[in-house]
DNA sequence: TGGGCCATGAAACATATGTTGCACATCCAT
DNA sequence: ATGGATGTGCAACATATGTTTCATGGCCCA
């Protein structure tokens, strides 16, 4: 870290050095740059068999590319491959100081990486969870700060089908948790990010306690409502530069879980969705163009 | 448990475990779950040691786990963490066609749907109207339905680093409106797609009739509460596939407008969000991992 | 051809690794 | 209080790991 280069990656020392190395080596090299993941997981003698090599030739290769051993060579790569934890975009922190057309460069950054951020969200995952929401027979929803917004729109979601089943968890006030009120068949829907509201990890705990399928909509797998969770939905929080955590992907998620929970619940789903609609739209809440 | 499914990530399923663990236990697996690159790369001692453990502890809980040993552990998780070979979206496209599997199709496409939708965000218009937001004198918000997620989530992010100036409109019920108190130096959010909710029409108008700025998040031109903006944020609430209209746009264009608005807010507003920041602290609603 | 040089594979080595047995502490039911 | 069961740290264990050494075989230059 105290070197003032701008680090060059081992992978690369290791390609332009490739040339001018004996044969064999050349081949491990190779072998090793092609496969840089299982070089950092196997261990050498694995990496020896399958690649057909003697297992002395991949401390050779270390000690010719100036490693004191495959070891460091390892090491090296190891910390090559370490995701990018905190900034993702330390290497797109460029002087913002470019011009007046800075904020719509930040924006521009900022919507793109929350659209990448979409593509990593679990299909598979949702789909489980949309199930278990389907086969409960009522829906708790929590989450708190800027959270909230994502609970309040699943309940709003899921009510709008399924209207005596999901209910917001603190409706009336964060102080009015319906913990006691969980049972062994229904759903507890808990989001958020770091750092954790402490309600939210209780309500967490209290569905874990009451056997309830608790499904948890977190940025980390090591977030605390994680844990017991039957279903763990992940999205980016901190994938978007800027200053708060994005809610983009949380909402992605809840309205992927509400769609998937509408199609499971079939022509009854429907039957109901007409209803409530109707019964929205006789209280004349709608603008209706004139003429 | 499913046991159908190809592939529960190991991760998972260690965090569901984790409450039915004995104390010792927990804290090595929540280390593990917060540090499973390293997991998969480092010796056991080593993890041990800055995990302040008992190196024998991470034998137990792969055994606890149903795993053979660490090893079998490390493996599994190393195999989860390989790098997917492929582009993120076409590589997992893999033998989705139909089948009992219709529900992850669609949560795929829904998702790709949605960040092909954010690519078409002006970020342009946005950085316009967050010049807007901050000279504003005051910030009025609106949003009705699912909407009000939107407007709820604008609002707690504005009012993290402008606490007096951001103010949800008809936030103690949809009938206690300020429209009475919307000045020429204000600016007001309206947000809506179709169909527009008429109170929230009835708010931008009230918006124009006063001179303030106002600025309208929608899904169309023609928008009712477009009229007479002096910005218009469009995104694309029916481009996803399925049966409600998608807020995720929405969502994104929000959370834009607040961190080019907090930017612009300089130094001053940084302070307050670590004003804000404090007291929410303060509160003690945090949870903090012991240890 | 002969002699030095280097690349290469196999086996021996010291060591770090994952594991397991044991002793002690702790907790709960009797 | 007592006895049993369970969780936990320590240390010894068998072994897999990375490294080194040595013998072999090929190559180039005198």
């Amino acid at each position: 870290m105290a070197q003032a280069q701008p680090k060059p990656s081992p992978l690369n020392e290791l390609c332009s050095a490739l040339p001018s190395l004996p044969m064999r080596l050349q081949e491990v090299g190779r072998f090793v740059a092609a496969n840089d993941y299982d070089a950092t997981t196997r261990s050498m003698r694995e990496l020896a068999s399958v690649a057909g090599a003697d297992p002395a030739s991949f401390t050779r290769l270390a000690k010719a590319l100036g490693y004191s051993g495959w070891d460091e060579l390892r090491a090296a790569l190891t910390e090559a491959r370490r995701p990018a934890q905190g900034s993702p975009f330390s290497g797109r922190a460029k002087s913002r100081r470019g011009g007046p057309n800075a904020d719509v460069k930040l924006v521009h950054d900022k919507l793109e990486a929350e659209a990448a951020g979409l593509a990593r969200i679990s299909a598979n995952a949702i789909a489980d969870a949309a199930r278990a929401l389907h086969t409960a027979n009522r829906i708790w929803i929590t989450g708190f700060r800027s959270c909230r917004s994502v609970a309040e729109l699943l309940t709003y979601q899921l009510r709008l089908f399924r209207p005596d089943a999901a209910q917001l968890v603190g409706g009336s006030g964060p102080f009015d948790l319906d913990h006691g009120a969980f049972r062994a068949d229904d759903a507890v829907v808990v989001i958020g990010f770091a750092p954790y509201t402490l309600v939210s990890v209780e309500t967490a705990r209290a569905a874990h306690q009451a056997r309830a399928t608790l499904i948890a909509i977190a940025d980390t797998i090591s977030a605390p409502m994680a844990e017991g969770a039957d279903h763990l939905l992940l999205f980016e929080a901190a994938s978007s530069p800027g200053f708060f955590p994005s809610l983009t992907g949380a909402i992605a998620v809840a309205q992927s879980l509400a769609a998937v929970a509408f199609t499971l619940g079939g022509a009854g789903a429907k039957r109901k969705l007409e209803e409530t609609e109707g019964r929205l739209a006789e209280m004349s809440q709608y603008f209706v163009e004139k003429g």
